[in-house]
DNA sequence: TTAAATAGGACTAATTTGGTCCAAATTACC
DNA sequence: GGTAATTTGGACCAAATTAGTCCTATTTAA
């Protein structure tokens, strides 16, 4: 359906979380999976992930946790995005090593380019400090249902 | 890695594909098949589908086929997603039927909502036409390549 | 030294997707 | 009327991806 993963949708409820919070002190997962009510396993996993691609700061040990690594103007969904599932891409064919067809060429290439441009445009117009907004909320995002598509 | 699925993609190359033929003659899946070099019985799937879902006219019998149900100018690349894929939502928060959290409405919703409609808006935009464009291609994606995304 | 954290990675289960196949219905043509 | 060429509908299985959990090592404050 042309959605974005499960984890990705996750990644973003809990980086609007941490936005939502106090910026002066760090957060423990632990914390933060009490809030959105994301299982402790996974919250870890996906602070791990944020702090590796450099979108959260982490403090290890005793008194550790997480923080935004920088403004929350200056975060994007798409950087979020891109943190979990790589380049924005709708296609293979809008990657750099699309290898469609034998030709050098193919003539769906370019619209595709167009596309995905636009649609990347789209995902990092969107701040984080916009996703956050004033009002709190339970943050959780359900994601169980199952929703069947067109064919 | 939000990408659309192959088959989608496929459905896209095949749609491109009619638009670029004869429009005053049906094709069959058989001559799709050879075009684009999708295996046969996948073509035929996507054909149904597409038919099913009215982007085709189909003709049975002997001397049947399958050719665009309106002109490529009017189908855009939207409406083939959505055939393959059901509605353009990237989140579950986008469609009608999402259920987060235990409020009325949660933050992220509004600009999940804003960001989707910019996707949608984008992939309206495209014409089938536009896809076709001019050049005559060999129509095959090759869409088997393994990327690995962030995680 | 100990308790509280993060870091890194392995592993399995669940879900989705891709691809194939078969039997039925329809139609043109001989 | 029969036959061959098609689409239609649905079932089915294999492959790939995703989600989720767990274990161990490392770091740090008190």
């Amino acid at each position: 359906m042309m959605r974005i993963n499960k984890l990705t949708d996750y990644g973003i409820v809990v980086m609007t979380r941490i936005a939502d919070m106090d910026q002066n002190r760090v957060h423990t997962a632990r914390e933060i999976s009490e809030d959105t009510r994301i299982p402790l396993p996974t919250v870890t996993r996906l602070l791990k992930t944020l702090s590796g691609n450099g979108l959260l700061d982490s403090q290890r040990g005793s008194q550790g946790g997480y923080s935004l690594s920088k403004s929350s103007d200056d975060i994007s969904v798409a950087d979020i995005i891109e943190t979990f599932e790589g380049p924005i891409a709708l296609t293979e064919c809008s990657t750099n090593t699309c290898e469609c067809s034998y030709e050098t060429k193919c003539s769906v290439e370019e619209p595709w380019q167009k596309i995905n441009d636009t649609v990347k445009n789209a995902l990092e117009g969107i701040s984080l400090n916009q996703m956050a907004g004033k009002n709190q909320n339970e943050g959780l995002l359900n994601l169980s249902m199952n929703y069947s598509g067109g064919m």
